[in-house]
DNA sequence: GTCTATAAATGGATAGAC
DNA sequence: GTCTATCCATTTATAGAC
């Protein structure tokens, strides 16, 4: 009765503070680079004591466990139409997947580089990266002609623009104004087979 | 007399053995990754005291910056002959950069990636990357109808190639078959502009 | 739950003998 | 030049009082 009704309480306050210290953690990391947060920084910033984190996370790698599973969470809950032509198709992830990237650079550097020295992701979060890329890219494959190196290209060519605009422009577009360009190539390059079908042989 | 000949002889040896202790840092780095690296674990490797390295560098920093600069120079170093036709001229640097990454991901992480925490390059070694850069790229707007923009491009998919490569296929050939694919889809790109010489407007 | 105190380990760098 | 000994700072994590 009131027990079931506190212990709901408590746990909700206790997922707040934890919410809280995540978001902390990434603030910092935007300043000081994954490869430099300590505890420290981050209890001092959060004004407690360092060992009052491990009331909320068994340890530095559960903390970073649980911000890279809640950025492909965030990357999962992302909406992508389902459109009929292939080229708008690839538009509409390949933007959706580059401004998802560039508003949380951060979040980019966690989910995307090995930016953090000694972290591993758990087996959980790790299956949860695959369903996020399965749940992208997958259904690309239904249309006509899409090939599994069309993907590769895909992702190659988005990763590359994304991750040169962050570290030699950042704030600005002088790399992701061509995602445009990169779609327009990969349908021409898919629209090309599907014309001339079979390729190869002698 | 004399003294100059053993002067030389000395700082030959001396030149010799820093290059010994680059040699180990690269070796312990492809084990440890750069994050890893520590003084005392490189020492071991070489079979003396930690202390002793700073005979040879005056810091860590200076030991990183000089493997920064000799990847830099091995990349200058690379000779990329001139071919008349844009495509072919394409395709040759792409293999060269491509190769250059592949036959040793240590040193593609150490110039091409934040992969080291604390690690800022000298003026003098940033100097060096940008020539590097300059070298490498710059030619290919002599050619008519290149701009800028075909050279970010063509930067940003082979970047993304050999990233991509290295951390989900290392050894294999997932990604860098692709590469072929990417000159020809920039040099038709290329090219049709040609066609068309004068674009936009209204 | 949060604190203080502290353990335990790591790592860059210096001092000074030989 | 290379060593041993040591300094000094940092950091994760635990113990135990309140």
């Amino acid at each position: 009765m009131l027990g079931q009704a506190t212990d709901d309480w408590r746990t909700a306050r206790k997922e707040a503070a934890r919410a809280e210290i995540l978001r902390a953690a990434k603030a910092l990391a935007s300043e000081t680079g994954w490869a430099g947060l300590s505890l420290r920084d981050l209890a001092r910033r959060l004004g407690m004591a360092a060992p009052s984190l491990y009331g909320y996370f068994a340890s530095k790698t559960a903390l970073f466990d649980a911000l890279f599973a809640q950025g492909y969470r965030e990357m999962l809950a992302l909406e992508v139409p389902r459109l009929p032509d292939v080229r708008e198709q690839l538009r509409a992830l390949a933007h959706g997947h580059v401004g998802f990237s560039l508003e949380d650079p951060v979040r980019h550097d966690l989910l995307f580089t090995r930016a953090v020295p000694g972290f591993t992701p758990s087996p959980e979060s790790w299956e949860l990266a695959q369903e996020a890329y399965r749940r992208a890219l997958g259904p690309l494959l239904d249309y006509p002609g899409v090939r599994q190196d069309d993907l590769d290209l895909y992702t190659a060519a988005l990763t590359g623009l994304v991750s040169q605009q962050l570290s030699n422009d950042p704030g600005g577009d002088r790399w992701t104004r061509l995602v445009d360009d990169v779609v327009d190539l990969l349908a021409t390059r898919i629209e090309a087979r599907r014309a001339v079908p079979a390729g190869g042989g002698s």
